[in-house]
DNA sequence: TATGAATGAGGCTTCATTCAT
DNA sequence: TATGAATGAAGCCTCATTCAT
């Protein structure tokens, strides 16, 4: 059983990482199945056992990618050495800061993922976990939320329209420096983010 | 009749109108040559006098589209009753709002444009018209910059910022009432424009 | 419950079974072995150790159809109140009239039959009973043929061509009412079987 | 434009007949586009401008396939020396014979025409020609009956009758010899057809 | 007996593009 | 300019069958 079980782990993230490869170097629309079976060294019927279709598949890794890339960010947060006494609007900061410094480090990646993010799609990444290890963001944004001395005034749209901001923003300066290069959109950026959390932010909590 | 007509002067446009008819309802990647050449009632081969490919076709679509969205806002303002009196925050929150109420009416343009949109092709799309009604919204830009009583730091970095918010937040909201429907997210965003201008503003002029 | 019971005791007569159902409703060719063994509860492999290939089960199918359409046919001319006195001309118009109106009343039945009929199989079907309960055409009929006051000349050339005519001409008839529906036909179509029995009758048997 | 023209009769001709080779040969379902268009001369896509899918060349080959066998059993009937001076039984059995002696020297036909055929697609074969040669044999068949002496009951539907019946009972004949070859099949058959057009027939036309 | 993951050939069809007219 | 027949690579997906467990 347990062979078996292995064999077949392994199968679906070798596939899962072959389409990963393909869909950040050549693009989705231009990465046939036969691209990702070949490379997978597994048949082609093979592949239809483990995803629907391409579909399927892409929409799978863009879960697990955008979950783990929050992972790594709020790991790093917790063990950041000031951590306890970081503001909610410094973890925020903190948490977003790690992200795009590692999406400029992996721009395959932001490419993937830009291209193919929505909303919607985005927070099921981040409320429904594929593996194990993924994290559920919407509960640590809501723990964040609860130790903060504040109330917030409707966090889930200050949330959503920080990630919109980040995310367009962030495409453009990393990929194509323009209007210009990261680091000289981040001050903006950060400035705009932390007066978006203090315009959401209600009285003290009692 | 007036359409066999129109077609045979204006082949071009013809091509174009149906192009964007089937971009908008079927999707771009499963339009096909055929479709468009089908319905525009143009052989096969015409299509590749006017155009070089059908990302050709696309990106000058994209173009047109964008820049007429901007010309139609550009010119309600402009005949609004008090726009002399208007403040330069409140006219940038006139165009946007005027635009965001345009693709609320026409969905489908929206998601032509967003799905196909990157800071790059609109910048192209608001600096290099394409017929001779298209504006050149760079410039309109800068007029209502010049006519501020403030400087403004960075001011492209400014509209990008804007740009990049309004566009992703507001396809999420028109399209799929996710997080929240339009109404409801108006409020927050457009606190959060006034919010980034004021952070831009500088010095008064002397 | 009663069917995963069943279908553990009888995997067989379960495969038999889903199969019927989908040749009936799909068609033969658009029929998978997946289909068939999902629907009936076995795995794939399994169907391999009952039937040799997908051919294999429909020519049991077809068998055991056709069987049990002759087998109820003559058990209802046995047991009808005046059997002892009808004429051998009577009683072949009796099984057939009896199958035709099966057939009516199961068009899918009537379609997998004649789609796949053809004289070789049909003889063994009613030769070579695959069930216990299957009879054996050709016994019933010559038993016929020995209780008729009449010798016949080339009898099995006689049956031949009454079930040639009949399964095409009711084909036709009842899936398509073309050229006539059933009961319109009915009145030409015995009239002829009538006229070739007594073609084919000869002297007297002393 | 003739040149053209003729181009593509030539091409469509082209995949008639290799169609129909592989047909004939291989059967239906087991004969590819591929094979086709390979043996064609032709490109892939090329078949797809001509018909629209396997299901539609077929359908054009069984219609092509027994008018020509119809109208090469009226042009042999009407060039018979003793043509004027046969009786409408006569006629009807004349071109019968034909057809099954086309038939027994072309079995391939024989086996592609059975498989495919049913009296729908029959009798729009015979109505509707194809190709400027084919024939009407719906035509022909009244003006026989207008030149018969008598009138004839239901003469559709004992041509309906007489069809189905030659057509099942000569293809176990001629493929299989079963029950009885041909030569042996013919005095029944052919008696008992002429015992359906005496039953069908009607009083002498004043 | 029973399983079901794996296979991989092969099916059908689409489509952007070319080129002779 | 304009045509549209022809191309043929490439795409996606299905499926009967096997075999290690």
């Amino acid at each position: 059983m347990g062979k078996l079980e292995v064999n077949k782990r392994h199968k679906e993230s070798s596939l899962l990482n072959t389409a990963f490869e393909f869909f950040t170097t050549k693009g989705f629309s231009k990465t046939s199945i036969s691209d990702i079976v070949g490379n997978a060294g597994v048949a082609k019927g093979t592949f239809y056992l483990y995803f629907k279709d391409k579909y399927d598949i892409r929409n799978k890794l863009i879960c697990h990618k955008s979950s783990q890339l929050f992972r790594t960010a709020v790991q790093e947060l917790e063990s950041a050495p000031d951590f306890q006494t970081m503001s909610f609007e410094d973890r925020i900061l903190y948490i977003i800061d790690n992200i795009v410094t590692q999406l400029a480090e992996n721009q395959a990646l932001l490419t993937f993922i830009a291209k193919n993010l929505s909303w919607g799609v985005f927070k099921t990444a981040l409320t429904t976990p594929v593996t194990e290890e993924d994290i559920n963001f919407a509960d640590v944004y809501h723990a964040m939320l609860d130790e903060a001395p504040y109330e917030f005034k409707d966090p889930e749209i200050m949330l959503f329209l920080i990630v919109e901001l980040v995310s367009g923003a962030c495409y453009s300066a990393i990929l194509y420096k323009d209007p210009c290069d990261l680091e000289t959109l981040k001050p903006h950026l950060y400035e705009t983010i932390r007066m978006m959390i203090r315009t959401h932010q209600g009285p003290e909590k009692h």
